[in-house]
DNA sequence: CTAGGGTTAG
């Protein structure tokens, strides 16, 4: 090859189109002995920097030019930055290049714009503008739409708080070293929304990627209402909306929990051929989910012809915040099986799951699954796991990640709150709270329903009053149904009957079925049959098929010995297609969960079980306990109430954990309702004669036993 | 030759 040829190729880059190729002329340029020449040093460059993985080569060679770089040069190291996503460097790059004094171009911008955005370098997004402004390239249509995604990105920047964070983020980019733009000018907060506007109004042309860019922007933004506005103005302007403009419309409809108009856009989508898009598709998922129509989430999933990350996120985040927890878990198998890598969302999603389920061994699976991934540096992945673990009554586990992680945000204060509240240590949540305040961090809604839960759980009323008063006076957050739900039934459980319905009565917002609840659950503890019957009404009315609300009133009446009533109740649960959901007891050894019910004989150890509560039995009545039948529910004499108690669920798990585990370990059992008052006292003796701690969730809460104590203080 | 999208914890 001659200079003549090399010359001819190099004036038509475009005609190299593989990676070989670039590498053979580059050997020719060494070969002729053309190194000196900068002109076609930079034409390589620019070669180089449209190749995936030659970056190398490309800052080796733009090292190498004798003289200044050239424009060509210049905007080719940046665009390979920036396809490297090494924002840093092409923003520094920038800035050397103008320090040079050479001009940018239009088709350079874009690319700095977008690294400001990503860097969120506020002053120098804003001075590069001000340069794009003096070069006459303001009307410019590609970088009009850089321009305004970057400040949609810097709004979101401001609203999440982070603003003091600024001047470390600058980074290499120093804007004293810049020649152009106001090196001291002001960022106003709160404007970048009108800079949006302005550049938007400002413009000659717009395409489909402006709208999209202004519709998506608003919608991060929160702006739903002005987006489905764009959207509308987009179809009058004669643009047709593309899969990105579907894709960032379909979130609205699942935060406004509109199936209606979400499958108008699924629709739409489908006729236009963009249903197999994996972006809409995970959008849709989601969508469905957020509306609870999991079929339609499913059949969605089930109907993408490619899936990814996302797309798996996004069914197993809908499974779970529905309630399904296990098939959220079959999902994450899958997933796992398919090769698909879980990200540390995938983690946040799924492990709620295991709280839920208080599958311990699956939840410190995963926990390990993390800790091997090196997820576990993640604020979003340690919250979750501190609400597993306190979830799961290993509150112990719960704390230790919690002082490990090195920030704490309100999230990661609140599931730590929750945890001790949930595991009964009400004045641990207490003062974890107060610290929590003490170190600036403003507790919000849910802070509030952990602490009230924890002050609920500790029959502490005082606080309690002290929090739910100070919720909106100091903090300006209204009471929700979680809240007067907790306070409602501390008082109800406290026996002030009066107070609580005084309480539900006068809320601000209307009280549902499950508020009432608790204030029944109240009256049943202290067997106020009038009042009960008064909330039961109260119940029926707003929710005519709350099971709970028969059971409750149903034991009321027993508890006076109205077996008449609680007949007729039965008939009209029979009636209504209600069945009272047995109780149930759960205890998981080697990862095996075994259930019993009350009086169950099916366990294969049963003859064993049933002998280990005996010889029990016997050395409890020897430290002092008496069975109290008064809670026997049901119109049977005395030896049957005792056999009756005898055979709880609780005590079966029990017993079956003493028979398998080994001495002195924890035994953990989950109940699907309260635990009942004589249980209760039996299970305290048991802590004592067993030598053991002894865990039982029961629907709402912990109770820790050991050395004949309950956490809960006998107070549930 | 440069620009835009989906999922997340209490």
């Amino acid at each position: 090859m001659n200079r003549t040829m090399l010359t001819r190729i190099l004036s038509n880059p475009g005609n190299v189109k593989t990676k070989f190729q670039a590498l053979q002329l580059h050997a020719q340029i060494i070969i002729t002995g053309n190194t000196s020449s900068s002109s076609h040093t930079s034409t390589l460059i620019s070669i180089y920097s449209n190749f995936n993985n030659l970056l190398h080569y490309t800052i080796l060679l733009f090292h190498t030019l004798h003289s200044p770089p050239s424009l060509v040069a210049w905007k080719s190291i940046i665009r390979a930055y920036t396809s490297h996503t090494l924002f840093h460097q092409a923003l520094y790059s920038f800035i050397q290049m103008r320090g040079f004094g050479i001009y940018p171009d239009h088709n350079i911008f874009p690319s700095v714009l977008k690294s400001c955005a990503v860097i969120m370098d506020l002053r120098l997004g804003q001075s590069v503008h001000g340069s794009i402004i003096r070069c006459g390239m303001g009307s410019e249509l590609y970088t009009c739409n850089a321009l305004m995604n970057m400040y949609f990105k810097f709004q979101g920047f401001v609203a999440l708080n982070v603003f003091d964070e600024i001047p470390q983020r600058k980074g290499v980019c120093c804007t004293k070293d810049l020649s152009f733009g106001s090196s001291e000018s002001e960022i106003k907060i709160g404007s970048f929304v009108d800079s949006v506007r302005k550049v938007f109004e400002l413009m000659p042309k717009r395409d489909v990627v402006s709208w999209n860019t202004v519709i998506a922007g608003n919608v991060q933004n929160g702006m739903y209402e002005e987006a489905l506005i764009m959207l509308r103005e987009m179809g009058n302007a004669n643009l047709k909306p593309d899969s990105f403009t579907l894709s960032s419309v379909v979130p609205i409809f699942a935060e406004y929990v509109d199936v209606i108009k979400g499958k108008e856009i699924h629709g739409y989508a489908i006729r236009s051929g963009f249903d197999s898009d994996v972006f809409i598709g995970s959008s849709l998922i989601d969508m469905y989910a957020k509306c609870t129509r999991m079929e339609d989430s499913l059949r969605v999933f089930d109907l993408l012809p490619r899936r990814d990350a996302i797309s798996w996120n996004s069914i197993i985040a809908g499974c779970v915040q529905n309630g399904a927890f296990d098939e959220g878990l079959r999902f994450f198998r899958l997933m796992l099986s398919a090769k698909i890598q879980p990200m540390p969302v995938t983690f946040s999603s799924i492990m709620p799951a295991c709280a839920h389920l208080t599958t311990l061994h699956l939840g410190k699976q995963l926990h390990g699954y993390i800790i091997r991934g090196r997820f576990d540096e993640n604020v979003f992945i340690a919250s979750s796991l501190v609400d597993m673990y306190g979830k799961c009554g290993n509150i112990r586990m719960a704390r230790w990640i919690f002082d490990r992680i090195e920030s704490h945000d309100i999230v990661s204060w609140t599931a730590i709150i929750m945890g001790y509240a949930l595991n009964g240590y009400g004045n641990d949540a207490i003062s974890l709270f107060e610290q929590m305040e003490k170190e600036g961090i403003k507790p919000g809604y849910v802070s509030f329903i952990a602490i009230l839960t924890a002050c609920s759980h500790a029959g502490l009323i005082d606080r309690a009053w002290d929090y739910f008063n100070s919720m909106t006076e100091n903090y300006g957050i209204a009471p929700g149904l979680e809240h007067y739900a907790a306070v409602a039934d501390l008082l109800g459980r406290a026996g002030r009957l009066e107070e609580a319905y005084e309480l539900i009565s006068n809320m601000h917002i209307e009280p549902t079925g499950s508020v009432w609840l608790t204030l029944l659950a109240g009256c049943r503890v202290h067997k106020k049959t009038e009042l009960a019957v008064k909330v039961a009404e109260k119940i029926f009315g707003v929710d005519p098929d709350n099971m709970a609300a028969y059971v409750l009133l149903s034991n009321v009446y027993a508890v006076s010995g109205r077996w008449k009533e609680v007949a007729k109740l039965r008939i009209c649960m029979r009636n209504k297609g209600m069945r009272k959901k047995p109780a149930c007891s759960w205890i998981e050894i080697k990862n095996k969960v075994h259930a019993f019910s009350a009086g169950d004989k099916s366990h294969p150890y049963y003859d064993r079980i049933n002998e280990a509560l005996k010889v029990l039995l016997e050395k409890m009545e020897r430290e002092g306990y008496v069975a109290d039948t008064n809670e026997v529910l049901h119109d049977v004499d005395e030896e049957q109430k005792k056999t009756l108690l005898f055979s709880h669920s609780e005590r079966l798990a029990i017993a079956f954990g003493v028979i398998t585990l080994p001495a002195g370990t924890t035994i953990r059992i989950t109940k699907n309702i309260r635990v009942c008052v004589d249980c209760h006292t039996a299970i305290k003796f048991m802590s004592k004669i067993l030598g053991r701690e002894i865990i039982v969730r029961d629907n709402s809460r912990f109770h820790h036993f050991n050395g004949g104590e309950c956490s809960c203080g006998d107070y549930w």
